[in-house]
DNA sequence: GCGTCTGGACTTTTT
DNA sequence: GTCCAGACGC
């Protein structure tokens, strides 16, 4: 019972409860992973094959993590666990189940891009308006419908989901949900949202199939569960239906992903599905020291939907948190520099002891240039993932293509990569043949001149004889040695090589560096079958993390606060402070979008062991335009005496006097931060002299115009001065129509005009 | 079919 | 400010 030491009683009682529904409430800090990993051992030290286990992480890290350190709890039989993110777990059973549901078991896994681009296509096809229907929107409505497990025939019956397409113009999204479902099935692709969609079809349609797991998994734990969405919420259901033996851990006050579909009632209501549940709340904070979790809470306690708990911390009080101001968002990258350079020297800290946290990637780019320039070494976590560059992608789409010929993304993305005479108007010959003909795209190009005429149909067929013998190469040999074929004779690595610019030598090396992992696939004594098509399998699913992880490096960290969930460091600076960036402008509509800005900063705040740094900037360039901003709304919530403020940032000396009118009206700024700053002192920005009508006032500047009302004063670069009569559409396309002095009435798109706002 | 130019969109978060 | 898709010219 080793694994009990060092465990709380709460801790101990939640490791102890395995049989039944337990839900585990863990706050920030609180032990959670520790727990779930010393349940897995007390599980399996407690005599629980481990391959009846089930245990679902969101992300590949948190699975990765949790495996090492079970393994070093119960040593190799930790291997036999099954566990891994939802959507990886449920691959590999898709795998074996797809012909079930009419699929190859060597489907392809359509990412967000190919999604995207299919769906590009459609809607090009259909001659629909892009503007109305914009690739990501259609996108993020069909996800939404398969995560609550509407498929396109229940989305095209439902009379209030046709009512909201037709009310907003859009009534043609059931056409196209049922279009771009038909190309992925055509496709032999599943994307994302298909693999927990399917696998709830897969579950439903065939009781034995879930019969078989249901008994396989005699034992499920899901972390993270306030994030799951409603189908992954019914998969978890089903599988647990005999058994009841499921264990769920969550913090409600951590619930980032409703964007994504998340839904926290699946933890808010956990109780009502299991009458006999075990609650655990696991509330003593071992990460923090008191004021980090004092305003941990004072924030979340704005909110109206929580699970009450008292997390508290039983470390010294520590140092307050400190607020920065800077008049730009350069300077607010110097400042935050400047302070980890200081407290490293001061204080003998690392430069891994540091990260700084952020709500948009975009912000990476003020933080990246101060520290270039202190010479800090750093890394950007998130971003583009070494599976999305171009290059990789471009291999990959061979890859995919022979494996899943049928996979008509990868084949739109290199039957002309390398050039070889095959453009645009013979893919789609090639498309529509396919249609016409029912038959697949593939089906086309290995018999080109029974289906499209002469000219390309010579060079299509040497495409097609050179990804059938890639085909055969990838069944006989190793991963490697067929990737390496693969890559050399599609051209491609030719293609690269000869590019000698600094990007091109990258890109190359890159490649390289893609076949040396698959090498290392190949030499790996734990699998059987070193095929590439296994290989591949999972690559769909990787991202950042999995590739280029170097964690003995030191340098301070990088990313979104998104991507620092589950993480922590000693010294955290969270950035951007500002209203409209933090809350996110499209959060202030709805109380409910608001909760969840507030969580992520909760989130961002819980991530610091000893120290905390809040910076705000009062200028930020915005789409290439210098606008004004005001301090966050979150700022104004923190109980004040937790804070120090260290408003000592002096403006850079290149800027003008007006920066100390803004300082003198910033320290006559009563308590708060969100005091409505005057007008007059809005950044100056230099316009040029368009002016025709109008001359702007001096050192105008357009405002953040999203909280725009009705009745408000405004000024035009051009159009001079007016009042706001009315605003109508929604989000990103608010009209406004405002009356000018001089010109008169005037409709003015909101996110094109540039309005200062006077009063 | 291919290369270059330009207008428009993007900036909320990711498996 | 940057990137990309689509338009245009060769």
């Amino acid at each position: 019972m080793d694994y009990l030491k060092g465990l709380n009683p709460a801790q101990q009682a939640a490791v102890m409860q395995t049989e039944g529904p337990v839900m585990i409430i863990a706050g920030a800090g609180s032990g959670k992973t520790r727990v779930i990993t010393m349940r897995v051992a007390h599980l399996v030290a407690s005599g629980v094959d481990a391959f009846n286990i089930l245990v679902l992480t969101f992300t590949n890290k948190a699975a990765r993590e949790m495996r090492e350190r079970i393994m070093h709890a119960v040593g190799a039989e930790a291997k036999n666990v099954w566990m891994g993110t939802f959507h990886s777990v449920f691959a590999k059973i898709l795998r074996v189940e797809a012909d079930k549901l009419g699929y190859p078991n060597n489907f392809t896994i359509y990412d967000t891009d190919d999604s995207k681009s299919v769906l590009r296509a459609i809607l090009k096809e259909m001659n629909l308006d892009d503007k109305l229907y914009q690739p990501n929107f259609v996108y993020n409505r069909i996800s939404a419908a398969k995560n609550n497990l509407i498929s396109w025939q229940e989305y095209q019956q439902n009379d209030q989901i046709q009512a909201d397409d037709f009310s907003s113009g859009r009534g043609q999204l059931g056409k196209i949900y049922e279009t771009y479902a038909t190309r992925c099935y055509r496709a032999g692709a599943m994307d994302f949202d298909d693999l927990l969609f399917k696998t709830n079809e897969l579950l439903k349609r065939y009781p034995d199939v879930l019969y078989k797991y249901q008994n396989k998994f005699k034992y499920l734990m899901v972390d993270e569960y306030q994030d799951t969405n409603f189908s992954q919420y019914l998969i978890v259901k089903k599988l647990a239906a005999i058994n009841e033996n499921i264990c769920v851990v969550g913090d409600d006050a951590q619930s980032i992903y409703a964007f994504r579909g998340a839904n926290i009632q699946n933890i808010l209501n956990f109780e009502k599905d299991y009458p006999d549940l075990k609650i655990f709340k696991l509330e003593q904070n071992y990460r923090s020291t008191q004021n980090i979790v004092n305003v941990a809470n004072s924030i979340i306690a704005n909110n109206q939907e929580q699970l009450k708990k008292n997390v508290f911390s039983e470390k010294e009080e520590g140092d307050k948190i400190k607020v920065m101001r800077a008049f730009s968002d350069n300077e607010e990258g110097k400042i935050v520099a400047e302070g980890i350079l200081q407290e490293r020297s001061t204080k003998g800290m690392k430069w891994h002891d540091f990260a700084i946290l952020y709500r948009t990637n975009a912000q990476s780019r003020s933080m990246e240039e101060a520290l270039r320039k202190l010479n800090i070494p750093y890394k950007i976590y998130g971003g583009l993932s070494f599976y999305q560059r171009k290059e990789i992608k471009d291999l990959i789409a061979y890859f995919r293509l022979t494996i899943n010929p049928n996979d008509e993304e990868a084949m739109k993305r290199v039957i002309n990569y390398p050039k070889r005479g095959i453009g645009d108007t013979s893919v789609d010959r090639i498309i529509l043949a396919a249609d016409q003909n029912m038959i697949t795209p593939w089906e086309v190009i290995v018999n080109p001149s029974k289906y499209i005429d002469g000219r390309s149909s010579a060079q299509v067929s040497v495409f097609a004889t050179m990804i059938q013998a890639f085909a055969v190469i990838t069944k006989n040999q190793s991963a490697y040695d067929a990737a390496l074929h693969i890559a050399q004779h599609s051209g491609l690595l030719k293609d690269l090589y000869e590019d000698k610019s600094v990007e091109g030598l990258n890109r190359y090396e890159n490649i390289q560096e893609l076949l040396n992992g698959i090498k290392e696939f190949s030499e790996r004594e734990d699998i059987e079958d070193k095929s590439l098509a296994v290989f591949m399998q999972d690559v769909a699913l990787l991202t950042n993390d999995d590739k280029d992880n170097k964690p003995d490096a030191d340098t301070v960290s990088l990313m979104t606060i998104h991507s620092a969930k589950g993480l922590e460091f000693p010294h955290v600076f969270v950035v951007g402070l500002e209203e409209n960036l933090f809350p996110s402008q499209m959060s202030l509509n709805s109380r409910t979008d608001l909760e969840e800005e507030r969580r992520l900063f909760y989130v961002a705040v819980t991530r610091a062991e000893s120290k905390l740094t809040i910076s705000y900037a009062t200028s930020r360039f915005k789409f290439g335009t210098l606008i004004s901003c005001e301090p966050s709304r979150f700022l104004d919530e923190i109980d004040a005496r937790y804070l120090e403020l260290d408003f000592t940032a002096k403006p850079a000396p290149s800027s003008s006097s007006f920066f100390d009118d803004e300082r003198n009206a910033w320290s006559k700024r009563g308590d708060t931060f969100s005091k409505p700053r005057p007008a007059t002192t809005a950044p100056v920005k230099t316009t040029s002299i368009l002016a025709k009508a109008h001359v702007p006032s001096a050192g105008f500047a357009p405002s953040d115009t999203s909280n725009l009302q009705v009745g408000m004063e405004v000024e035009h670069e051009r159009f001079g001065f007016g009042k706001v009569i009315s605003l109508e559409g929604n989000k990103p396309d608010i009209k406004a129509t405002i009356f000018f002095k001089e010109i008169g009435q005037k409709q003015l798109l909101l996110k094109f005009a540039k309005l200062r706002i006077v009063m």
